[in-house]
This record gives C-alpha cells, sequence and structure tokens, in this order.
DNA sequence: AGAAAATCCGACCGGTCGGTCGGTCTGGCC
DNA sequence: GGCCAGACCGACCGACCGGTCGGATTTTCT
C-alpha cells in the first residue's frame, strides 16, 4: 500500500470503501457491481480487486468500518459516566448523531442483518462483523440490566427490550421515501433529526419507566 | 386464466406469488432470478413472464398483497372500537400476529422501503403501493391523534411517534440470524412471539403515557 | 542506477441476467 | 368440425455478472 503522502486525498482503498459503501445501501449486495465501484471511484475493475479480493470481503470490509464507527461513539459515550438513565438517553442520542451524519449507515446496516444468505457464511471476515455487532449490543444490554437492577427501569426482559430498541433506533434513517412521504420533509434535515431524537429518547425513556435524565 | 375447478389446488399465478414472496424477501429484488422463481414454481421461465409482464410487476404484486392483508387485518382490528388505547394495542398485537403468522412479511416490508431506486418509480403499481401503505399508516396516524386529544396519551408529534413505532413492529421479525442470537431462540418461536408482543405493547403503552388498557 | 513491490489497466472467461420469440397443447364455444 | 384464448415451453438474445490474466506504469527501497 502506498503510504499517502502526509495528509493528502484518501487512499484508494478509502475511496473504494466510500463509493462502494453509497452503493450498497441504496441498492444491496446483489443489486451492485463491482464495475459500477470501479466507475465510481475512476478506476478500473480489476484495479478494485487488486485491493479486495473478492465482492463479499469489499462489502464485509463497508460493513465493519460502519460497525466500528458506530462502536466507538457508543464506548466513548458510556465511558462517559453517570445514572443508568442518563448514560442511555446519552448513548441513545449519539447513535442517532452518528447514523444522521452518515445517510448511508442505517440503511447497509439494516440490509446487512438480512442478507447473511447470499454471504460467505462462516468466512474469517464474518467472525469481525459478529464481534462488532457483540460490541454494540454487549454493552446496551448491560446498561439495561444495570438500570433495572438498579430500580431506574421498569424490569423487563433485557433481551426483548433491546431487540425492541433497535427498530426505532436505526429505522427510521433507513425509511427513505418513506419516512419523507410520513414527515413531509428530508428525514436527514437537520431540525427533524433534532425531533426525532427527542421523540426516540422520550418514548424510551417513558417507556422504559426511567425518570427525567 | 383457467377456472379453478371449485376449491382446488391454487393457480399458477398464486404459486408464483407465493414463491416468489419466499425469495423476495430471503434475498432481495436484485438477488432473485426469474429462472429461480420459475423452478421453485415447477414452470418454465416463459411461463411466469406469461403471468406478469416484468420482474418489476411480479415484486409489486407481491408486496401489494402483503400489504392488503395487513392492511385488511388493521381495519378489522380497528374497528373493533374501543378506548384509543385498547384500540391501539389491539392493532399492534393483531400485526405482531400478522408477521409472526407470515415469516417473509417483515424482510420483504423493510426491504422494499429502501429497495425503491432500483424499482419503476412511477409506475401505475407504485401508486397501487402508496395507497395500501397510507390505508395503514393513516388510520394508526389518527388513532395516536385521537389518543392525544382525549389525553389518553402524552402530547407527542404524531408523524415522529409514528415512524418510530414501524422499527420496533417491524424489525424484530425481520432481524433473522441477529435477532436469533440476541434471543437465543427463534424469532418465530410462538413463545418468543408471545413475549415480544407483550414487551412491546408494554413498551409501547408506557412510552406514549396511556393508562393500562 | 536498478531491483522489487505496489498499483493500475484492457481484454478476456464462463455463466447468468431479464426478456422475447415462435410455437404446442388444452379446453371451451359455436 | 373449426376456431380461439389462455397456459405453457425451449431456444435464443444482448447485456452484464464476478473474477482472472499478463503486462504496463509508478513508487519505494537499496
Amino acid at each position: 500500500m502506498t503510504t499517502p503522502h502526509l495528509s493528502e486525498e484518501p487512499s484508494s482503498r478509502d475511496r473504494i470503501l466510500d463509493v462502494a459503501e453509497g452503493l450498497f445501501a441504496r441498492r444491496g449486495y446483489a443489486g451492485v457491481g463491482m464495475r459500477e465501484v470501479a466507475e465510481g471511484v475512476g478506476l478500473g475493475k480489476s484495479s478494485v480487486f487488486h485491493h479486495f479480493k473478492s465482492k463479499a470481503e469489499l462489502y464485509s470490509a463497508v460493513c465493519i468500518r460502519i460497525l466500528a464507527t458506530i462502536e466507538d461513539r457508543l464506548v466513548r459515550s458510556l465511558a462517559a459516566g453517570g445514572r443508568p438513565t442518563v448514560r442511555l438517553e446519552r448513548s441513545l442520542g449519539d447513535i442517532v448523531d452518528v447514523l444522521a451524519d452518515h445517510p448511508n449507515y442505517a440503511r447497509l446496516l439494516l440490509r446487512s442483518m438480512f442478507e447473511d444468505d447470499d454471504l460467505p457464511q462462516d468466512g474469517p471476515e464474518s467472525e469481525s462483523v459478529h464481534r462488532a455487532i457483540a460490541g454494540i449490543t454487549g454493552p446496551i444490554a448491560l446498561l439495561l440490566k444495570e438500570g433495572m437492577s438498579a430500580s431506574e427501569f421498569r424490569l423487563a426482559s433485557v433481551q426483548h427490550v433491546l431487540i425492541l430498541l433497535v427498530g426505532p433506533l436505526v429505522f427510521p434513517f433507513a425509511s427513505g421515501e418513506f419516512g419523507e412521504e410520513l414527515l413531509g420533509r428530508d428525514v436527514f434535515d437537520p431540525d427533524q433529526v433534532r425531533r426525532l431524537k427527542a421523540e426516540l429518547i422520550e418514548l424510551v425513556r417513558v417507556g422504559l419507566g426511567a425518570p427525567k435524565g
């Protein structure tokens, strides 16, 4: 890999990831051709295969980069301390910020959850994806459990609440036309993001029976 | 179309829809070939094109059938009367039942929300899909508004709450491996469905500040 | 300078894609 | 009988698919 000459434009590898991320988010794994990715970057198709040895590997790399970004933000958000209610609200808000800052993320993540079928089932990169997911869900599960133990949240099944939380967190930013039609505005409009975030946090806070954070 | 000789097995058209529904749900629009659909039904590819003049039309037909099923159930559920809280809980529960009874539905619906891109943007069948969606979201929005006016629900932005509700309703049943790993059990296991439904309704009821229904 | 390594490319491969075509077979109708 | 409409099929089309290959070009190291 060529060393980027100090604060230069991103490497070809990163630009491939950027283009692929957008395309996979819009059209899904099967709907995107490597030729298309290459043209988007301004390279020949063979050059893309030089950086990623298969389409599946490229897809995994895109997913992993997204998951790592979210996990990183989540870890920092949780480490900032506070009561469970405070930490939960801050975490949810921060994840919303990440999703709102990167319009591709929510779609791609949702897609990736049910596109296991046409991907290498047990490759080494699939392992990385699983670890990254666990790195996100794990801490949140712990947080929920802690909050319930401390009687900040009402008692409930942690796993079921967790799987219920993913939906409202991710879906709005993946909903595209649907959400736009429902809100009458672009979902990624800063004002809509703000209101969506507020309503989400309020719904979760009240829904878990937590005190005002 | 051959007249089905009174209470006979489903027509070829319906069997094509059944097969296509499963395939589209598992692998998405671009990931499914018409040849594959035909083989699944036991017909030649040309025969499938005889019943649906294009792949896009077949996809739309599958979506419309699903949306119609849900809308039908929702309308009946809402018509059964009761206070807003009661009607909302019953509606959510009934929709969960539909999604749990048809494992393809949630995935296909979620997929269809962000696969607009590679579909005929403004065809006549896209119109039908939009009407069907409006037939589902509209009544629920009304219900939310009514409940807030009657002070059964806390005041909030109806649109934002509505878009937040879609996530937890649909996502768990589309989550596949992810949900299975999180719960340790198949999401469609009757026991899991029961608990998921209960947690969802509780989360929404409490989250909207509604009294016990 | 010159070798080695990284990057890039055009041409090509077998296979599959959505879709079309001409035609067969069946059952109902006059 | 003759006729027609609908269901069905195999063969085919051009385009595109993921992936490979040999070689050209550039960068880096010594």
